[in-house]
RNA sequence: GCCCACGUAGCUCAGUGGUAGAGCACUCCCUUGGUAAGGGAGAGGUCGAGUGUUCAAUCCACUCCGUGGGCACCA
């Protein structure tokens, strides 16, 4: 007699050892009929397995996480079978289900092109109607090996290779493919449905490794339904809709132009939000006890030798020689026998020449050095992108000095700082990640276990879930890493926050302690918005360019209906702009209709109308962005409570206090 | 940097081996219109750059530059 326990936590009874589709069967035909695998005591495993002891079982389906995720990797086989079909001699590496779809990477020499995704689609279709049968197998590794090497699948019996020899490989046949895999899968292709779609092709390199050859991956997303399907095809439409590269040019906010790409050119709507940003910024340090330094832009090459980021990350930097060139027409134009100097990649070493100065004492720490420093950083071309990653940028930078007692104490002020900040910015979906030591490392090892339980300690703490993210860290330090999304899922991190020994000790940073010795001040670098440039572009995305009202380029407008209200209009202009408002005036010779829908367009959350009424009676017609709906009120009280409606997040609360007693 | 795709007017995009077109935007004229595009006229392009093939290249080939999607990188 065998114990089933149901997901329910009811008890089921089975005579003799089932499979998972027996198992499906004995609770109804039609969870049967759906069922493409069981989960076995949490475990998903194919619905052929054999159940034989007392166990917890569940019967997957397509509508669970765990069903779709099935459903990705086996598409991801389909697909490898049908290109396989289609281009023989293709070798099948890695095929992984991912967030809403699936992959495979292929080496083939021919590169594939756009058009073949259609066709391996249809042949996907095709080996779905099959409806091939799928069956595990389990070989050894020696006979895995010598038969993928025997087919030409070289990286197939590469990655087998590396498995124990002792163990056992499972091979998973569908039809007349195979494929090496730890599985589950489903029962047969039949069971993948057709609610898939191959959505773009891209380079990848063979095992992550830019020094291996590039292989060439085909992503795919795959659904339960084609409702589904559709949604999501429609759902990624309208978020590219978001992109802020496009409302960028669309709200003449900046552009980009091949003289100096990635660095961004301001325009003066997009300088508004930049500047509106810093001052936030800096209000919010200020009241953090933070002090604000400027440092050089150019250093000598000497100096970041010192500071170790010379030895790593020179050819990220921009190096400039100290030397005047030579205006004369003949002869050459620098002789190459200047000094080095180098643009900031980042502001750290300097702040340190800041805390070096003097003698510091324990009782001067913690020191929260802030600089909104300008920093060049050489990334690779294919990197950049938009606002997201630029080689010139502005970062809301600051560095703890502080001592060791301090780090933990520290880290929660700035967590709980940072989390005020996003929530003003109204971002409430963050990730941390806790980047940890990575393989090459400055630092003792005892260091970074210490710094890195400190950082996960601290967020405990504060009450933060976070992932690790393995051997990602700094050369230097561990880091917590703030990531927020794009329009279109793409992760980016924002915020950081580095618990770094090593830098304090190569530029000696130190503080005569209570006991008189001289310690190593422990440093944190970190950052709230990260870059502006970023945060403003995923700020762009998240509100599709309706920034709130204290970002706004344009607060306002005032439009008149006809000529009759000019002056009145231009009279209202001047009194919203005296009241500190961002206003534009709008006389244009056109219909009221066509300046409406221009201002719309343009992303202006409040249009005050002036016809010849208003003018009149002295109020305006009030329309708000994104609705239709109109009020007219008196232009005393629409400054008025503009005006409050416009205060930066960290000056309404105050404001309204203020203004209620 | 690597793989694939793309590059035509300010923007969005057609198009052709015989030196270019639309819509919107822009300028001017008419229109003074009550909440998402009123009408007319005009101006605007070395078809990303270079080399080659050809009688002839925006179109074909190659190289380079840039952009997009990924990969790698991200102090």
């Amino acid at each position: 007699m065998i114990k089933l326990t149901l997901p329910d936590g009811s008890i089921r009874e089975a005579e003799a050892p089932l499979d998972g589709l027996a198992f499906a069967e004995s609770i109804a035909k039609s969870l049967a009929k759906k069922a493409i695998a069981i989960k076995i005591n949490g475990e998903v495993k194919d619905l052929a397995t054999v159940i034989d002891r007392d166990v917890a079982v569940e019967v997957i389906t397509v509508t669970t996480p765990d069903g779709l995720e099935l459903l990705r990797h086996d598409a991801a086989h389909v697909m490898a079978e049908a290109v396989q079909e289609l281009f023989p001699g293709t070798q099948v590496t890695i095929g992984p289900a991912i967030e809403n779809g699936f992959f495979y990477d292929f080496a083939r020499k021919e590169p594939f092109r756009p058009e073949d995704l259609e066709k391996i689609e249809e042949r996907m279709r095709q080996i779905v109607d099959r409806n091939e049968v799928i069956t595990r197998e389990l070989w050894t590794r020696d006979d895995a090996v010598a038969y993928f090497k025997s087919i030409g699948e070289f990286y197939k019996a590469e990655i087998i290779e590396g498995i124990p020899s002792a163990e056992d490989v499972s091979v998973y046949k569908q039809g007349n493919w195979l494929d090496l895999c730890r599985g589950p899968h489903l029962p047969s292709t039949g069971k993948l449905g057709k609610s898939f779609k191959l959505t773009k092709l891209a380079g990848a390199y063979w095992r992550g490794d830019s020094r291996n050859e590039m292989l060439q991956r085909i992503y795919g997303t795959v659904w339960a339904t084609d409702a589904e399907l559709k949604a999501y095809l429609t759902m990624i439409e309208e978020a590219e809709k978001r992109d802020h590269r496009k409302i960028g040019r669309e709200m003449d906010l900046y552009h980009f132009q091949e003289e100096s790409q990635g660095s961004v050119f301001w325009h003066p709507k997009g300088y508004v939000i930049f500047n509106q940003l810093e001052a936030y910024i800096r209000r919010r340090l200020n009241a953090s006890d933070y002090v604000e330094v400027k440092t050089p832009q150019l250093m000598a090459s000497k100096f970041w030798e010192q500071s170790g980021h010379w030895g790593k990350y020179r050819e990220n930097m921009f190096v400039v020689p100290d030397e005047i060139p030579n205006t004369e027409d003949e002869g050459p134009v620098l002789t190459g026998k200047g000094d080095l100097m180098a643009l900031k990649p980042m502001n750290c070493p300097a702040h340190v020449q800041i805390f070096n100065q003097g003698i510091k004492s324990y009782r001067d720490l913690p020191i929260r050095m802030a600089e909104f420093g300008c920093c060049h950083r050489n990334e690779a071309h294919g990197a950049l992108h938009g606002l997201m990653r630029v080689r010139q940028m502005t970062q809301d930078d600051a560095h703890i000095f502080c001592t060791e007692e301090q780090i933990q104490s520290e880290t929660e002020h700035f967590v709980n700082l940072l989390y005020a900040v996003y929530q003003d910015m109204g971002f409430a979906d963050v990730v941390i990640k806790l980047a940890t030591r990575p393989e090459k490392f400055g630092g003792t090892i005892e260091r970074w276990d210490a710094a890195e339980k400190a950082l996960g300690d601290a967020l405990r703490a504060t009450g933060h879930d976070f992932i690790i993210a393995e051997g990602e860290g700094a050369f230097y330090a561990p880091k917590l890493e703030f990531h927020l999304k794009d329009a279109i899922g793409r992760s980016w991190q924002v915020g950081t926050l580095q618990l770094d020994y090593v830098l304090p000790e190569r530029l000696g940073a130190t503080y005569v302690a209570e006991d008189g010795s001289r310690k190593n001040a422990v440093m944190l670098h970190r950052a709230i918005l990260g870059t502006l440039e970023r945060f403003i572009g995923i700020m762009i995305e998240s509100c599709a360019g309706k920034l709130p009202m204290w970002l706004a380029p344009v607060q306002v407008v005032v439009a008149t209906i006809t000529s009759d209200a000019d002056d009145y209009a231009a009279e209202a202009v001047a009194l919203l702009r005296a009241a500190g408002l961002r206003v534009e005036l709008d006389v244009r010779n056109e219909k009221i209709n066509y300046k409406v829908r221009e201002h719309s367009v343009g992303k202006v959350p409040v249009i005050l109308v002036a016809g010849k009424r208003e003018a009149e009676e002295r109020t305006v017609s009030m329309r708000r962005l994104g609705s239709q709906d109109q009020s007219v009120v008196g232009l005393d009280a629409v400054i008025k409570s503009l005006v409050a409606e416009c205060l930066p997040p960290d000056l309404a609360p105050a404001a309204m206090k203020a203004a209620a007693e």
